[in-house]
DNA sequence: CATGAATGAGACTTCATTCAT
DNA sequence: TATGAATGAAGTCTCATTCAT
């Protein structure tokens, strides 16, 4: 019988079944649809039971895969978030060249990996929800927020001991940086979703022009004048 | 009626007893209650008992007021977005000056008077739910969004005109001013109030750094004038 | 209003709204119910929903009173061990008479008063339940078990000592002693309640005749003193 | 075909192969298990699966010998009730001697053969489930209760025909010797197995100690005879 | 026969809302 | 008006049972 060989070639090579097909993608269908689902209407508003009907298969499956709603919030946030930093340490890693242009590479990918995908749902996620989950906060935390602005703020030194930046607080300015993005990512999941909201900005010429904005602003000037010695500020109060 | 006469006298005069000054305030102190616990636990998380206990009265009091949850919800926003409003006008009347000034007063305005106040939880909320109650958003759009872009639009092409600044995408680079001031906001209701977080960067200097950061930015290079000193920042309030 | 000085009256004296008094009496209706169900079907096999419909009350109105089904059984341990426990003591403080007659009356009673009573269904309840409930065990041997065996192996050594009875081993005799009482209580809630079982034997005829087999078991053999009354109890069949 | 015949020779001569044997053990190996676990945790608690795993099986491979969990508790205690009508035939079938031997051999036999044994659970499980499955009770209260009621009674009657004992009412006095036997039966498997409550009582001497005070008790008092010497009984295990 | 992934009825529990007082 | 006891719809999670492999 040539006909059993490739098949048991196939179990070889991995699930042959249309059955063992689906319980390995099941997982990853299921943390899709939460992802969806968690960014569109919020984690509380979610049901289960939806994030179940969206990956096509009834709530008892679901629980078959996460022991609760809460767990199944925090595989997304750690199948999403693993990916985010891959993405940023080989970003580094591969960088040759100026510093501007690595952090104009840095937010230009992040734009394209994360926040102009699915996986931007997270960051409303998130700010929705941390409250409400202590926990999930310091992972959070230790996991995407210390690594990220690390990141940044290790290219702004770098720029700012070449010369090619003049001095800045670096802690604020990574903020500053990241924030515009960020800031697109939840707008899109929330207003951005309502009618009446939608085509009043580009979202890539929002990128560019606060790459350009940021890149011209942390430029040595032609001129050194006094620099404006934000630290000292504090506000008036 | 001799009894009578009294109460009404002081009812004509205002809420004298301090039953009355309750009965009066009763609608703004749940509001309170409410921007405070929406804003830092979410909507749906947030139990109608809690609201009430808050504002001190009991849970049937709050729907003598509100005649549901939502209700309450839409209550809080509006009333709130009046306030924005509010501020927002009473930016573009203040004003006076050269067009960095302008820009810069609007923006430390808005943290001083919006951002750094409890109004900011106005904005979690809004992000975090106007994707399960479509209706809020048109308002907003119309009442906040809308005007808070015209304001730093019409503000950026009066700089361009004036060659006080480059030439930029109007809209997005407006979107570019005030992310990041937003963001603050959101973030002060979400991780801001993670233990971990706290201390990792002083807003008031992130206000200032992005201030700065941006007008830098928008300058004409060719011609470097007065720097926008925002050294001096503070607003006359 | 004469009619109004009465009710007045009895505010005083207690709650006079229907609405209160049912609020006093949940507790204890909730009790009654749950320590018939429980007792009838095991813990497990009653519906939270059942207890509240017995007590006449909704669902959520059973967790008014009792934060979960478990609590609720805890609850109704409680509140029947109680009254075991007191009325053993009570019985012990009053007591004057032979150590026969003690025994007597502290088998009669605990019969009047817990086995021929609701109460009864208690011991099939904790027999049914302990091991799912560990901690309830501890409490139970505590509050009940070490109490009861105490009360009985306590007389039997002044039995002993006084030569009313010969020399047998104190805590198993006090176990045979309690053993066919409780299996009579047990058995009125298992098989007793099957139509084919009723009137195989008369529950009083055994306590009876139990007593009278174990005081004749217990006494002294060389001088036959006066009988422990078994001429009242047992019938001949 | 020639490999089919060593095959249905070997099953021809019995199970030969492991897997044979294995499969027709299942169904034993399932009552065991679900013996065990519905004596220990009771039957709502159990789950099918974990009786399942405890025989060694897969959850499906349950459902192929018993159509459900309510037939398989019902296929429990059948099973375990044949085994219990048996021990009781073998018991009525070993007596030799007088009447306080006769008894005293079929309580110390109950013990050993029953009370002693992983067959005690079916008790436990009885007391707990038949109200809950009226129909189990029919064939318990006809093949176990009677019979063993039948057998103790009419070994009573003749040990009060021939003299040996006094008058007493035989159905209850049945009960009061068999409750003390079956109360430990049930004790070990609810208190027995908490941990405070070991070693509180020697099971051995309780037997040991209820023998002979019901033994004594039943004596008639004019002419003491030998003692039915319960200080040499320990268990012969 | 055996497996275990999948199902969905059903249980516990919460909480927005009502309404008698 | 104000209260808070009561309700019951709805959500989370469990687990007996089925069935494709």
């Amino acid at each position: 019988m040539p006909l059993a060989l490739p098949r048991r070639a196939a179990l070889a090579a991995g699930p042959a079944t249309a059955r063992q097909r689906r319980k390995e993608a099941r997982p990853q269908e299921l943390l899709d649809a939460a992802l969806h689902l968690f960014g569109e209407k919020g984690f509380a508003a979610t049901r289960a039971e939806e994030v179940a009907a969206r990956a096509g298969v009834s709530k008892g499956t679901l629980y078959l895969y996460y022991p609760s709603k809460e767990e199944l919030l925090k595989a997304v946030i750690r199948e999403n978030l693993s990916k985010l930093i891959a993405e940023g340490l080989e970003l580094v890693d591969a960088y040759q060249g100026s510093t501007s242009e690595l952090l104009e590479l840095l937010m230009q990918t992040w734009w394209e990996r994360v926040g102009n995908t699915p996986a931007s749902a997270i960051h409303k996620i998130m700010f929705s929800e941390v409250r409400n989950f202590p926990d999930l906060c310091v992972f959070y935390e230790d996991e995407v927020i210390q690594p990220a602005n690390l990141l940044i703020a290790r290219a702004l030194r770098r720029g700012i001991v070449s010369g090619e930046f003049r001095e800045v607080p670096v802690q604020e300015t990574a903020l500053v940086m990241l924030a515009p993005l960020i800031f697109l990512a939840l707008h899109k999941h929330s207003f951005g979703a309502c009618p009446v909201s939608k085509g009043l900005h580009d979202p890539a010429v929002v990128v560019n022009t606060h790459i350009d904005l940021v890149l011209r602003g942390l430029r040595r000037e032609a001129e050194p004048h006094r620099a404006a010695s934000p630290a000292k500020t504090g506000l008036p109060s």
